[in-house]
DNA sequence: GTGAAAGCGCTAACAT
DNA sequence: ATGTTAGCGCTTTCAC
């Protein structure tokens, strides 16, 4: 069998004989504890990076339980939210010499498990789940501790776990106000997976937002988070006599699927449709779609994941779980200002910023 | 401190007791050792499940100095082309009970570094590389033993590497040929950064198509391989009296940004201009596009690559590197197919699947 | 076929 | 301030 690739590396015996102090002082001088004289740690010091020892994280984490593992999990690291999420988890993490481990769930519970069952034996620190379904006892009974474990994106259930989410139904409540400040009153929605929370939150801003006119006519599809799920709706919507004016994607990349399903049909967006999606995924800013959207500040999101897990991980076993929400941003763009109805088209392509009234 | 998440599971002397056998027998039945009676094999295995008992990584890698971690370098995950090189890395590591840590290098030798030092003590088994840069050399010296690393996507210098790439030359050279068959003369090539191997055998295989026809007018630009580097090329060439009809990109995101800059000063693809990019990614697959590309079998190769590293982390030292070249497969779209030059466009959509010229 | 015991490289009491 | 020693949970000779 093969061993891993730590080279013939000196140990912290070999240290110790090359300073000519014990174990326990080099021990001391590698974790920076106080009690080790000035000229000694020179010594040790000196025969460090004489030997060019470096301490085995292996053994360290047999005997301390540290590991300094993280392991995000995603439904589907394919999905462009992901990527970028991902991103700044991993560049946080580095920031506090953290490794993260990304896994793909599939949003099926069977998965989580098999994944959580390596990675706890594998020794991870802590977890942070970006896309909780309905694996989330599953996860914190395996886990054990809550406090270990942080969820973004979906919030969880109950009140006992640390989340960062975005204000979803504030931002999709507004961005259906701003449709219907311009004069969209049929308006689909297509929504995604109940299991999900934000899907849920979106769509209940978006409904909770249409309730607010008299004449407004809500149309609801059923979606996953996936560019296909757009296609149905269409079908469903687009040969009814009456067909919508304007239509919400629970996503950008659902939003794509939709576009695309409107062109193959023949309708124009968004001069015989307005469209808008949900996200802010760095494509949907390419000037090819102009796409209107809810921008969620992802890095944010997973740059304050992180901070949460380690925070927990420092703290004391009892301390309050920490829940904090994001506001989002609403981004107007051409696929819904272009639309000819009332008010009057920008004609441009600038997006036009505006916070989603910040709930926290 | 924390404690890493290993619950307080049940160790090796549990089961033992529990078995009434010792450690060793124990350990003998967890690695299917065959010397071992049946029935206490049995009694152990009833032990083990009766306790939840799986084995501790950490300790196992301690003495076995076997961690079952691999690493995937890529130079940005945000990069649509990665996630799905990833997905099937890990799809293909979790089949052999290994967990990928993906890194993002940027491109830049120092992160190579410093991701490494960090890995390579935290005992990872092995690496794939998918974007080797200047950073080989950096990273086959820390690494130390060659077979414990696998190129992908990009070629490594010198002959002893394993390696697993397209046949990014053919591949370019055939969309080439397929252009200059439909009549395309002056055609633009907008390239990668040098230091890739891809980049360079792409560009290679553009040069050599067009230097087998007599009136044929290469054009190349520089650029990088994300979106925005396209742009410049575009503005280069667009401006001048002789525009070329056609466009290659070094990628599928640059050919997106080329198109988009396109539309930015009125020029219609396919209608003013083909376009094509490299690569093949889920997202180019879209109606919206239906862009011309170089399908790479990304999933083939990531499997691939995962296989050869498991291959010679199996076998013995002195093992030959393993050298693969897969075949790349030219999909026509509508990008370059809906271009009204000489011959018969062929309005659909559908893709038209030429398989390029397999040298291997 | 099975068990006893010596580590793997480190940390953390507990001495001194 | 520094050294000694007992593990962390497992694998692996080496006896029996």
């Amino acid at each position: 069998m093969s061993r891993a690739l730590t080279g013939r590396a000196p140990t912290i015996v070999d240290v110790a004989r090359h300073a000519g102090v014990s174990v326990s002082t080099v021990s001391r001088v590698v974790r920076d504890h106080p009690d080790v004289r000035a000229d000694t740690r020179d010594r040790v010091r000196s025969a460090i990076s004489a030997l060019g020892y470096r301490p085995s994280p292996i053994a360290r984490a047999l005997v301390s339980g540290q590991t300094r593992l993280l392991a995000l999990l995603v439904s589907d690291i394919a999905n462009p939210f992901y990527p970028q999420l991902a991103k700044s988890v991993e560049d946080e993490a580095k920031r506090h010499n953290y490794t993260v481990i990304i896994c793909s769930t599939n949003d099926r519970t069977a998965e989580t498990r098999r994944y959580l069952q390596r990675l706890l034996r594998q020794g991870l620190d802590g977890v942070i789940h970006a896309s909780v379904a309905r694996d989330q006892d599953t996860l914190v009974n395996m886990i054990g501790d809550p406090r270990r474990v942080v969820f973004t994106n979906r919030r969880p259930t109950g009140s006992s776990a640390n989340y960062i989410v975005s204000d979803n139904r504030a931002g999709a409540k507004d961005l259906t106000m701003r449709l219907l400040a311009r004069g969209h009153r049929r308006i689909g929605f297509v929504a995604g997976p109940p299991y999900a929370s934000n899907a849920r939150d979106r769509l209940a801003g978006f409904l909770a937002a249409m309730a607010e006119v008299a004449d407004a006519e809500p149309l609801v599809a059923e979606s996953d988070f996936s560019s296909d799920g757009g296609a149905r709706a269409v079908d469903q919507w687009m040969d009814a006599p009456a067909r919508p004016t304007a239509l919400i994607a629970i996503n950008d990349s659902v939003a794509l699927g939709i576009w695309e399903a409107l062109n193959d049909r023949g309708i124009h967006v968004p001069t015989d449709a307005a469209l808008a999606g949900f996200d802010g995924v760095r494509l949907t800013a390419s000037r090819l779609f102009d796409l209107t959207t809810v921008d969620q500040h992802i890095d944010q999101m997973g740059k304050r994941a992180v901070q949460i897990l380690l925070r927990q991980l420092a703290g004391p076993p009892d301390a309050d779980p920490i829940q904090q929400v994001l506001p989002t941003q609403i981004l107007l763009r051409n696929s819904t200002e272009g639309w000819p109805g009332q008010g009057a088209p920008n004609g441009g392509s600038h997006a036009r910023l505006v916070p989603a009234d910040p709930k926290v």
